[in-house]
DNA sequence: CGCCAGGTTAGAG
DNA sequence: CTCTAACATGGC
């Protein structure tokens, strides 16, 4: 039961991270109590449920399903690495942002916000096809129907935690189960059909690793129902490209025309010139337009 | 009730 | 390359 460290990063809010965290009350993905993230994954092929909180400056993680194995304490540590994002220097973002009218007050207001990422590149995918087309309730409304009936579940002190449906079991289903879940005929087909993607190795995290943005997007969109916002999406959660963005998404639409106070949403040319400004840097202003919707 | 939602595809021009 | 219809349904 040793609790594993680790140290936090500067620019690092961890009161942020917690707040997307518990953005949808149906989140069955990982649970917020208190100031405590408690998250089930799989690692090394054995499910671990571990929990996660600030201590005395540092992330203090501890194993809820007894203790950890000697290559969990590696292989969690990664884990929470990738998923806050704890390895990117956000210094010269600050910089970049404070020279931009929209960002400016931003990056003002959210300092220390971090990209919460979707380590697994099925579920990246498979979220944002649930969230095409329409509201972010919904969205987790089937998440969460899809989750229960088809995700593994860890029980400890009769908690249950889910831990997010392998491509495996997806590429059996047949599209009237979804159906009878409220996906549209279009979102059960691509569902099962990106895991039908992964089983025959068509995809994989790691044939896409080490890929340039535009080599990894075209490889995601050769599957059925992945387009470009899906892809950049998912590049954009899963890999971290740090100029991944959805340059199609409604909210970010929203948020552009909110902050430049416009009458109506801003056309994708000027997304895409207003975008040019930040260059490098193009997924975190797009996360922190995404909050300013609050 | 109407509009919109963290879009994608296929087909036409 | 750009434009459009069809898909499909809850949330507000």
């Amino acid at each position: 039961m040793t609790p594993v460290h680790i140290p936090i990063p500067p620019e690092f809010d961890f009161e942020h991270t917690l707040t997307f965290l518990k953005r949808s009350p149906k989140e069955l993905l990982h649970r917020v109590e208190g100031n405590c993230v408690i998250k089930a994954v799989e690692l090394n092929g054995r499910p671990v449920v571990f929990e996660l909180s600030v201590e005395n400056d540092r992330l203090v993680i501890s194993s809820r399903n007894g203790q950890f194995f000697d290559d969990d304490r590696s292989a969690v540590v990664a884990y929470v690495n990738d998923w806050f994002d704890l390895g990117t220097n956000l210094k010269p973002f600050y910089t970049m942002a404070g020279k931009d009218d929209i960002l400016k007050p931003l990056v003002k207001a959210y300092h220390g916000y971090r990209i919460v990422g979707q380590p697994d590149l099925f579920e990246s995918l498979v979220w944002a096809v649930l969230g095409q087309q329409i509201n972010l309730a919904f969205a987790y409304t089937l998440k969460g129907r899809f989750v229960t009936t088809y995700g593994r579940q860890v029980h400890v002190n009769n908690v249950t935690h889910f831990i997010f449906p392998r491509p495996d079991v997806v590429s059996e289903i047949k599209p009237e189960e979804l159906l009878a879940l409220q996906f549209s005929r279009q979102k059960a087909a691509y569902t099962i059909n990106i895991a039908r993607a992964f089983v025959s190795g068509e995809v994989s995290k790691e044939k896409l690793r080490g890929l340039t943005l535009e080599a990894a997007k075209e490889e995601l969109r050769k599957i059925k129902g992945v387009g470009n916002w899906t892809a950049n999406y998912a590049l954009m959660k899963t890999f971290r490209y740090p100029d991944a963005f959805p340059l199609e998404d409604a909210g970010l639409h929203n948020a552009l025309k909110q902050q430049l106070r416009l009458k109506s949403k801003p056309s994708l040319q000027r997304v895409k010139k207003i975008f040019k400004n930040y260059r490098g840097w193009e997924a975190y202003a797009t996360l922190y337009l995404w909050k300013s919707l609050g």
